[in-house]
DNA sequence: CTAGGGTTAG
C-alpha cells in the first residue's frame, strides 16, 4: 500500500494529472517502456488510470496501452478507473466492457464496492432505467447492497432518473450515512425538486465541508432559484468556507439566469484575483454568463482565449451569438468548430437552427436540420422540429411552416404549435393562427401564451368581437395571463417589477418618468400600437395600460437611476411588446440612451433608434 | 488516497 501511496506521488504521474495533450502522452510512454518503469506492475495500472481520470479526452490511450502494452494482466484498480472515466465520458456504456473484463477475467478478479459505485454512476448518465434496475440487481447478487460507498452511487443514480422515492428507500437503509451519502442525498433530493428539503438536511447535518455547501448552492442556482443560491453563497464566504471552480460555475450560472452583469463581471474578477483553477465548465459557464447578459464580445473574447472548449463551450457560444441575433456567426462558428475535430451534440444543432432562424436564412437552415441524421447520426427531437417551423415562420413563409409541422414524424409538440402561432401573430393570419390555437388547447387547454397570441392578432385586425370572444373562452376556462415581469440591476442590486405592482419605493418618480417619455414619444408624431393590449377597452386607457407594461416601467427606472451613458439592461420573462419594442427604440434615440432587452426569446439591442432585431423577433 | 458538488437547449 506504501508503494502505491508513492507511485501515486511520482513525478510522471503528476506531470499527466496536469497535462492533457495526446504527444506527451506519447512521448513519455516511450520514454518510461525504455527505462523499464513499466516492469513494476503498480507503476504500470497507476499509469493507465491516472490517463483515464486526468486526461478523458485520450481515454482511446489508456485502451491502447491496456490492450497492446500488456506486460500485466490489468487489475482491479485499473479496471475500476476505467470504468469510472467512462462514467463521465459522453460514451458510458463502454463502461461495461471493462466490468465484463472483471466478470470473465482469468486471473479471479471480481468486482468490488468501486466497481458497483462507478458502474451504477455509469447508468445514472445513461438514464436507461431497465439498465439500472439490473445493475442493482447484480449488486446485491455480489452482496454489496449494503456497502456504503455503493449506497452513495445509488442514490446518484436513482437521482438522476427522477426517482426520488428510490433515493429515500436507499437512504434509510444506510446505517450511518457519512457526508458523502448525505451529500448524495442532499443532491438528490434539490434535483429532484425539493430543494427545501434538501436545505433542511444541509442545516440540520453537524459538519459540513465545502463539497456540501457547493450541492447546495448549485441546487438552488439548477431549479431557477438564483437569488437563494448568490445569498448562501454571501454565506459561505462570510463563514470562511473553501471556495472553488464548482463553487464559482454555480455563482455564475445563478447571475446568468438573473441576467446579473454586474455580479456576473464581480465573480469574473473574484477568480482571476483568487488563481481559481480554469476548467472547460468554469469557461464555459463565463462564456454563457456574457453572452446571456447581453455582453456578446466579452463572451466571445473569453470563449477564444480558452484553451480548452467542448461541445457545451461551443454550443454555449453559437446559442449567445444567436440569442443576441448574430446568426451568421453562429452559422460560421459552427464550420470553426467543425474544423477543430468537435463533434456537434444535439444541443449544438439547437443553437445553430436558431442562428439560422435569427437572421432568415431558410435554406442553410433546412440543409443542417437534414444533415443532421444523414452527416452525424443525431435523430431530431421534437425541439428541433419546432425550431424548423420557427425558421419558416420568422421567414413569412407560414404556409410551409404548416406544412412542415404536417410532415413531423411524431405528433407536432405544443411548442410547434406556439412557433407558428408566433408567426401568425406576426404576418396576420387569422386562419392559421385560429387552427393552431386549435390545436394548442387540444394539449393544454390554459395554455395563456397561446391565447393573449389570438387575441392580438384580432386585436390586429381591430376585431374586438374575436378579442371578447377570446377573453370570455378565458374565464369560462379559468385561462389566467402570467403576469408580465422585468427584473434590471442597479449598483449590483436586482431590482423586480411586476405589470401592476407600485410597491417599488421610488414608483411616483418612475410615474413622472413614464408620462415623460410618452409626452417625448407623442411630440415625435408616434401613435401608440395598441394591438398588444389584450382587452378591449377605451383607447386612451390602453395606451396607458401599455404604459405601465413592466418592461417600460423597468426601462423607466434605469433612466432615473443608471448614470448617463451607461447601457440600460432589462430581463422579461415574457416576450417584449410590440409597442414597448417601438418606445424602446425612441428612447435609444431621444435620451441617447443603450438599451438592452432580453426577452423570452432573445437579446434586443436598441441604440440610436434602431433595434438589433431588425424585425426579425 | 479509486467515493460526494459544476457548464450548452427546452
Amino acid at each position: 500500500m506504501r508503494c502505491l501511496t508513492n507511485i501515486a506521488k511520482h513525478p510522471t504521474i503528476l506531470l499527466i494529472q496536469s497535462r492533457t495533450t495526446l504527444k506527451e502522452l506519447k512521448q513519455i510512454h516511450t520514454q518510461l517502456l525504455v527505462n523499464g518503469t513499466f516492469n513494476n506492475p503498480h507503476f504500470h495500472a497507476q499509469f493507465i488510470a491516472t490517463i483515464a481520470l486526468h486526461n478523458p479526452i485520450n481515454l482511446h490511450y489508456s485502451n491502447y496501452l491496456i490492450h497492446h502494452h500488456n506486460h500485466h494482466k490489468p487489475n482491479l484498480f485499473t479496471l475500476n478507473s476505467m470504468i469510472r472515466a467512462y462514467s463521465k465520458s459522453t460514451t458510458p456504456h463502454k463502461s461495461f466492457y471493462f466490468y465484463n473484463n472483471i466478470l470473465n477475467s482469468s486471473n479471479n478478479l471480481s468486482p468490488d464496492n468501486y466497481t458497483f459505485n462507478f458502474l451504477v454512476r455509469t447508468c445514472a448518465q445513461l438514464t436507461v432505467r431497465v439498465t439500472g434496475f439490473s445493475v442493482h440487481a447484480a449488486l446485491i447478487k455480489h452482496g454489496f447492497e449494503y456497502d456504503p460507498h455503493v449506497q452513495s452511487g445509488l442514490i446518484f443514480m436513482y437521482a438522476e432518473m427522477g426517482c426520488l422515492n428510490s433515493c429515500h428507500v436507499v437512504f434509510e437503509g444506510v446505517q450511518n450515512p457519512d457526508l458523502v451519502c448525505q451529500t448524495a442525498m442532499l443532491h438528490a433530493c434539490a434535483k429532484c425538486g425539493d430543494v427545501d428539503f434538501a436545505r433542511k438536511m444541509f442545516d440540520e447535518m453537524p459538519h459540513r465541508d465545502f463539497v456540501v455547501w457547493n450541492a447546495m448552492v448549485a441546487g438552488y442556482a439548477q431549479c431557477g432559484r438564483s437569488r437563494e443560491a448568490l445569498d448562501l453563497f454571501q454565506l459561505m464566504q462570510m463563514e470562511g468556507v473553501k471556495i472553488n471552480e464548482v463553487s464559482m460555475v454555480s455563482v455564475l450560472s445563478a447571475c446568468t439566469q438573473l441576467g446579473a452583469l454586474d455580479q456576473g463581471r464581480w465573480a469574473h474578477a473574484y477568480l482571476e484575483k483568487n488563481n481559481i483553477r480554469m476548467t472547460v465548465t468554469l469557461g464555459t459557464a463565463l462564456v454563457d454568463m456574457y453572452a446571456k447578459c447581453g455582453n456578446i464580445d466579452k463572451a466571445m473574447e473569453v470563449f477564444w482565449g480558452m484553451k480548452e472548449k467542448n461541445v457545451y463551450t461551443w454550443s454555449s457560444a453559437m446559442g449567445g451569438l444567436a440569442m443576441n441575433g448574430l446568426g451568421r456567426e453562429s452559422v460560421e462558428l459552427f464550420s470553426v468548430m467543425k474544423k477543430d475535430g468537435v463533434h456537434p451534440n444535439e444541443v449544438t444543432f439547437i443553437s445553430l437552427l436558431r442562428g439560422c432562424s435569427v437572421v432568415g436564412m431558410v435554406e442553410e437552415g433546412r440543409n443542417h436540420f437534414e444533415s443532421m441524421r444523414k452527416l452525424h447520426g443525431i435523430e431530431p427531437q421534437f425541439e428541433h422540429y419546432g425550431l424548423m417551423v420557427d425558421l419558416y415562420g420568422r421567414a413569412g413563409r407560414v404556409e410551409e411552416a404548416l406544412s412542415f409541422i404536417n410532415r413531423m414524424p411524431m405528433k407536432p409538440h405544443v411548442g410547434a404549435w406556439i412557433a407558428l402561432l408566433h408567426a401568425c401573430r406576426m404576418y396576420k393570419n387569422k386562419e392559421i393562427g385560429e387552427f393552431a390555437l386549435k390545436k394548442i388547447v387540444e394539449v393544454e387547454a390554459k395554455n395563456d401564451g397561446a391565447y393573449v397570441l389570438l387575441s392580438n392578432i384580432y386585436a390586429d385586425y381591430k376585431n374586438w368581437e374575436g378579442v371578447n370572444k377570446v377573453r370570455e373562452t378565458m374565464k369560462t376556462k379559468g385561462v389566467k395571463k402570467l403576469p408580465g415581469c422585468s427584473v434590471i440591476e442597479v449598483d449590483g442590486e436586482v431590482h423586480e417589477f411586476i405589470v401592476g405592482d407600485k410597491s417599488h419605493p421610488r414608483y411616483d418618480e418612475i410615474e413622472l418618468k413614464i408620462e415623460e417619455i410618452s409626452r417625448c414619444v407623442r411630440l415625435a408624431g408616434y401613435v401608440a400600437n395598441t394591438s398588444n393590449v389584450f382587452f378591449d377597452i377605451e383607447e386612451e386607457e390602453k395606451e396607458d395600460a401599455l404604459g405601465r407594461h413592466s418592461e417600460k416601467v423597468a426601462i423607466a427606472f434605469g433612466l432615473i437611476s443608471l448614470k448617463e451613458g451607461v447601457p440600460i439592461r432589462v430581463i422579461m420573462n415574457l416576450r417584449i411588446c410590440w409597442d414597448c419594442h417601438d418606445v424602446a427604440k425612441m428612447i435609444s434615440k431621444f435620451f441617447k440612451r443603450e438599451i438592452v432587452v432580453r426577452d423570452r426569446n432573445r437579446f434586443h439591442h436598441f441604440k440610436d433608434g434602431e433595434c438589433s432585431c431588425k424585425g426579425y423577433w
